[in-house]
RNA sequence: GUGGAUGUAGCUCAGGUGGCUAGAGCAUCAGAUUGUGGCUCUGAGGGUCGUGGGUUCAAGUCCCAUCAUCCACCCCA
């Protein structure tokens, strides 16, 4: 610890070396797979005019009223961490007429998110999120692939038994029957309900739903869902979205309470949960967007997308697999004896490096037995030996460290014969 | 924002009812092996006992406060 014990801030976390190399692999395999079924990469700022949030994930949400990192920044203007990933790509969607050129347009990406809340298992106040978002696409087509795709990242880490619980929370047209009908259907309990449902019930009332406190289950413990009230659109949608899934065998939960905390969803809402990572479950989540485009000044365009929390998923993957070796690793390690012999490594490292191999040596001048020791510690294929003798011959010894083998051979020959094995 | 638990070495943790220079394992460094890693053995370095105050002849230990971390609630990734 610094002597005037400055640590990293309240829920933030260094990735140390040691675990750089698991966060690599998840980063590759993410970038991979999301490339490999036709979607490109966009990065946007980390930080956003405040009111992209307001207006765009919604002001009634616990994002906004309470989570966001908002500052003025020193020209006056009230700037936002970003907190989750949508509302700034149909920001950029928007802001460089994406919508005029070829539809739909797929995009991910990857990155640091910020929400001010107390930290716990699976929750920091900075954290990752890969996500994917497809614009310009209406039909299910989209909507199952968004919900796909993440199940084929999940599988690929070894994180088993995910849970997907899917839900459908109507359009324009049909969701504020529903909001009335839920209205009346608290109307009688209301005087029971704990005190943030009580303000949600005029400002936000789907959200009663997914309140999980014991007095408002039991208040209404089976209130009306919406599937009798979708409009036919709504209706067919999201019957063919479950067909879509049924064809991919993608199991699911129809959990008619999967609301989700942004304002923005239309039709489609889903969540992914898995065990043993602590009481915050859900590792990634999403659904469609229709009218958000348009809300952020674009042309009427469909969306539907999708975001996952990075630490959650390597919790999972901890929880089901054993611990698994990412460190890298390198092929070869110059042991040096003496001034001379060392400025003769450091050429070569450098020179073997230029051909593409992992090469390391000493540059603090230790002892052969110490230098032997840090070449196993870091992984080292091979070492090669320049002492006095080799230095006079122009050769080294070179050492297979896997089976003890030594063998001299010309300093000039190092790279071939290493490459060779 | 609310509740609970915990703060002793880089890490994981011991230190009944207060009492000598605060310990172990792992890690680091070195020696055993004068030019050879892993295994073994030996040794060394490393501690404001979270911080501040109080009680006491005496506090890592008891009391209060404070900060931090973890877990849980709310909600979410």
């Amino acid at each position: 610890m610094f002597a005037v014990g400055i640590v990293a801030p309240r829920g933030t976390f260094d990735i140390m070396p040691d675990d750089a190399g698991l966060w690599q692999f998840v980063e590759g395999l993410v970038r991979e797979t999301f490339e490999k079924c036709g979607y490109r990469e966009i990065r946007t700022p980390m930080f956003e005019h405040t009111e992209l949030f307001e207006r765009g994930v919604g002001s009634t949400t616990d994002i906004v009223e309470k989570e966001m990192y908002t500052f003025k920044d020193r020209g006056g203007r009230l700037i936002t961490l970003r907190p989750e990933g949508t509302a700034p790509a149909v920001r950029a969607f928007v802001e460089h007429g994406l919508a005029s050129r070829a539809l739909p347009a797929k995009l991910y990406y990857m990155g640091p998110m910020f929400r001010y809340e107390r930290p716990q298992a699976g929750r920091y106040r900075q954290f990752h999120q890969f996500g994917m978002e497809v614009m310009g696409a209406a039909g299910p087509e989209a909507d199952a692939e968004v919900i796909a795709v993440p199940l084929e990242i999940f599988r690929a880490m070894g994180i088993q038994d995910v849970v997907v619980n899917l839900n459908s929370i109507g359009c324009p047209s049909c969701k504020p029957a529903y909001r009335q009908r839920l209205q009346e259907a608290y109307a009688p309990v209301l005087g029971r309900l704990c005190p943030s449902c009580k303000s949600r019930y005029d400002r936000n009332p789907l959200r009663l739903l997914d309140c999980k406190s014991e007095e408002c289950r039991a208040a209404l413990p089976e209130p009306p869902t919406i599937f009798g009230q979708l409009c036919p659109e709504c209706s067919a949608h999201f019957d063919g979205l479950r067909r879509l899934l049924d064809k991919l065998g993608v199991g699911y939960v129809i959990n008619p309470r999967l609301v989700r905390g942004l304002d923005y969803y239309t039709k489609t809402t889903f969540e992914y949960n898995v065990g043993g990572i602590g009481s915050q479950d859900a590792i990634g989540g999403g659904g469609r967007y229709d009218g958000l485009v348009e809300e952020c000044g674009g042309p009427p365009t469909p969306g539907v997308g999708v975001a996952c929390g990075m630490e959650r998923c390597v919790l999972a993957a901890q929880a089901n697999a054993a611990d698994q070796e990412y460190q890298a690793g390198m092929d070869v390690f110059i042991v040096s004896l003496g001034e001379a012999a060392r400025e003769r490594a450091f050429e070569l490292a450098h020179g073997m490096r230029r051909e593409g191999l992992a090469v390391d040596f000493d540059m603090i001048g230790r002892g052969l037995k110490a230098q032997m020791r840090y070449a196993d510690k870091m992984r080292a294929r091979f070492v090669a030996i320049l002492g006095d003798d080799e230095l006079a011959t122009g050769e080294a010894t070179v050492k297979d460290m896997s089976t003890g083998e030594q063998t001299r051979i010309a300093q000039a020959e190092l790279a071939a014969c290493v490459r060779r094995q």
